[in-house]
DNA sequence: TAGTGCGGGGAAC
DNA sequence: GTTCCCCGCACTA
């Protein structure tokens, strides 16, 4: 018995590739394979049971990049790296700002900071923060993996994250650059009610004195090359994708990251429909704490929502695929030109008059515009260019407007009463951030 | 100041 | 022996 759940396990190890390869490997074996047929693009929120293959040369990967909170854990391993979930920090209050946000901050790595971190009040409602633990791995924190071998960085996560995304680390250093700014500028000024709203979105919108630095940053990646995952198999979305690569070359990016972004989370989804298809988990034959039921039930949830909103069922989603790419473009540029916006831009506030003409719209919360992407309504931009539901591909780690707001409203969607994380609400959580990294594109870049 | 990586050490199994 | 965690240190941005 326990040996044929043994080998369920070793068929499921070896189904569970993000990029649909047989895969049949642990971060511990003392070889690990070396004739990598298709390396992984970089995955920036890992979770459940993923091993990863990356190129060597892949920045992110060097610098074993996480959009989760994950601290370094000793393992004794200089070979191997691992790190270890630190949860999420939320208000203890469970405070919502007044759009309905609630407060998911990102723990501080460091253990004085985070120490520190606690001993802060909640930026919007000045109760105390909690720090919700990770117990996604058989009760311990997530913990993550990473091992050079040239000329690839192998990744193994194990565990399932239970509990909300946090920011994201940009998100973190924008709030606390916000901070700053909000005690070191007179209470009067543009800036300060600028920076107030900010903070009562609980810091997860991105400043948008972010800017030139959310734009570096793209252009870093772009600039690395870093996302090689190719098109293998080729949908009307990616058609689209292509296209709007040409058309946002012709803007002066170049290679649009964030696009083949989008494609390398298509890879991710096929992951997950593996991780659905084998029953989940993978084995690791040295770790007795291992299986986590849960984990595979929960992805399975995610799973089954996300086939939900998979774009072949989604009437709207084709519908308003042939406004995208001059939607993007005129997005692009408008982000570009908008840098100088930036005072002004985010803001809630009806009264304050727009400032960008095109593209992102500074009126709207991003959370409300995701809302009704993912209610599959169009939006038009001041170009009168449909936003397609399909192109709402909201990924919080990602530095794009729209996908913060998917963060936001990842946020705003789950709810907890007292202390206690109450499994359907989350788990339309959980479905929502899968609406975020599964069925929509990454669309709006912010930095 | 905070993030990151490394390593010593102890506890639990 | 393995895995967990805490802690401190050094380096970096």
């Amino acid at each position: 018995m326990l040996r044929a759940a043994e080998d369920v396990n070793m068929q499921q190890e070896d189904l569970a590739s993000p990029n649909g390869d047989m895969i049949s490997w642990d971060i511990n074996d003392i070889k690990l394979p070396k004739d990598v047929k298709q390396i992984d693009s970089f995955q920036e929120w890992p979770d459940c049971y993923v091993k990863c293959i990356y190129s060597s040369d892949d920045k992110n990967a060097q610098r074993h990049l996480s959009s989760w909170a994950m601290r370094n854990t000793n393992n004794h391993n200089s070979r191997i790296l691992k790190k270890s979930c630190l949860g999420v920090v939320v208000c203890s209050n469970n405070c919502s700002t007044p759009d309905g946000r609630k407060m998911y901050l990102r723990p501080a790595i460091c253990d004085k900071a985070r120490q520190k971190q606690q001993r802060k009040s909640c930026p919007n409602c000045n109760g105390s923060l909690k720090l919700i633990p990770c117990r996604g791995h058989g009760g311990y924190p997530v913990t993550n993996f990473w091992r050079h071998e040239e000329p690839f960085i192998f990744f193994q996560s194990k565990g399932a994250h239970d509990h909300p995304r946090p920011e994201t680390k940009l998100e973190a250093e924008a709030r606390r650059s916000i901070q700053k700014a909000h005690t070191a500028v007179p209470p009067t000024s543009p800036r300060f009610k600028r920076s107030r709203d900010i903070e009562s979105l609980t810091g997860e919108m991105q400043s948008q004195d972010t800017l030139p630095l959310i734009i570096s940053e793209q252009e870093e990646l772009l600039s690395q090359d870093n996302f090689r995952g190719s098109f293998r198999d080729k949908t009307s979305e990616e058609h689209v994708l292509d296209n709007c690569l040409s058309l946002t070359e012709g803007y002066g990016f170049g290679k649009a990251s964030y696009l083949i972004q989008h494609a390398q989370v298509m890879g991710y989804d096929k992951h997950m429909n593996k991780c659905k298809q084998v029953g989940m988990r993978d084995y690791d034959s040295r770790d007795p704490t291992e299986p986590v039921a849960s984990a595979y039930s929960e992805c399975r949830e995610q799973q089954s929502w996300a086939k939900n909103m998979e774009l072949g069922k989604n009437p709207l989603a084709d519908k308003h695929h042939n406004g995208a790419t001059t939607f993007l473009a005129g997005l692009h540029c408008e982000t570009l030109g908008s840098l100088n916006a930036v005072d002004f831009g985010i803001s809630n506030a009806p009264e304050i008059p727009p400032i960008v003409k095109v593209g992102y719209h500074p009126l709207r919360s991003n959370a409300t515009m995701f809302e009704e992407m993912c209610e599959g309504k169009p939006h038009l931009n001041y170009n009168n260019c449909n936003i397609p539901a399909s192109f709402c591909q909201l990924s919080p780690e990602d530095p794009y407007l729209i996908a913060d707001a998917a963060h936001h409203y990842y946020q705003n969607a789950l709810p907890m009463k007292g202390n206690e994380w109450h499994i359907e609400d989350e788990r339309k959580c959980v479905n929502l951030d899968h609406c975020n990294n599964e069925t929509f594109f990454n669309l709006f870049p912010l930095r």
